[in-house]
DNA sequence: GGGTTACTTGAGAAGTGTTCTCGATCACGT
DNA sequence: ACGTGATCGAGAACACTTCTCAAGTAACCC
């Protein structure tokens, strides 16, 4: 039996105030930021805990940090994330979900997962890149 | 300039001689168990100037570790990977390519870059995973 | 070939993200 | 309230990767 505690709740607010994906890290620090005193192994508990749950979702930055964001659907989708800021749009793409299953099932493999995310620079991080450069 | 030496030339020798996608800590035991003292870093090292020159393919595994392998062609392509034993399938889908950018584009991302990847389990590791069940 | 020089190597230290340990704390059913 | 076991948090431990720097050596020049 799972119990409640402010840490979890703190944990779950502060991923519903982020609209793009953060680290574990960046939400500690964010989180100490407004006083809080929860401790960083607490954080990744109830991070993972979460995405175990399906309440998040989660992935690895091209540099290998592992990312998390509340997602508005439970459903399976993807993300086109900017490798700048974080924001995140949802993507679905069923095309790409047969393409996955069925590149898998033709080679035999067998419990096939796919990772399909796509990084950029979103329209305002290309403004301001553009601008300082 | 880049010099030749046998280490470098070790590195994709071993790595010619996989066929799946390996991490530098498995090539480096792989080297030392053929008897070579090359060093760790030196085949951390090797393996990024390979991927670097496009050389070598490199990836991150589900748990975050980088993995690299020598692929037969070096235009773009994807991966279906074992995630038991390593073996790898080059696929290309041009359908996928042309979502990826789409995607970016309508959203307003520049300088878009996917990650997609299939991972399952062989045909012969399924049967093995089966026989042991 | 011998000398020069800058690139490369490797052992170990350091860095980074994440998980583990374990005594203290606290949620929750009774 | 109480008891009990889940949860917390500080720091140690871990796994992977990169850095440091003294020693080694490939490549260029003569
Ligand atoms: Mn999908
Ligand atoms: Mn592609
Ligand atoms: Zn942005
Ligand atoms: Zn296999």
């Amino acid at each position: 039996m799972k119990r409640n505690t402010w840490q979890r709740e703190a944990v779950r607010g502060a991923l519903d105030a982020n609209d793009g994906f953060v680290s574990a890290q960046a939400l500690h620090s964010a989180l100490h930021a407004t006083g809080s005193p929860i401790g960083l192994a607490t954080v990744y508990r109830a991070l993972a805990d979460l995405a175990v749950k399906g309440d998040a979702d989660s992935l690895q930055s091209p540099e290998g940090e592992s990312l998390y964001r509340a997602c508005s659907t439970n459903l399976h989708h993807h993300h086109l994330i900017c490798r700048n800021c974080g924001l995140t749009v949802e993507i679905e793409a069923d095309a790409v979900e047969r393409w996955a299953k069925d590149v898998a099932a033709q080679n035999g493999f067998t419990q096939a997962a796919h990772v399909v995310d796509v990084f950029g620079l979103c329209a305002a991080c290309t403004a301001k890149a553009a601008a300082s450069a």
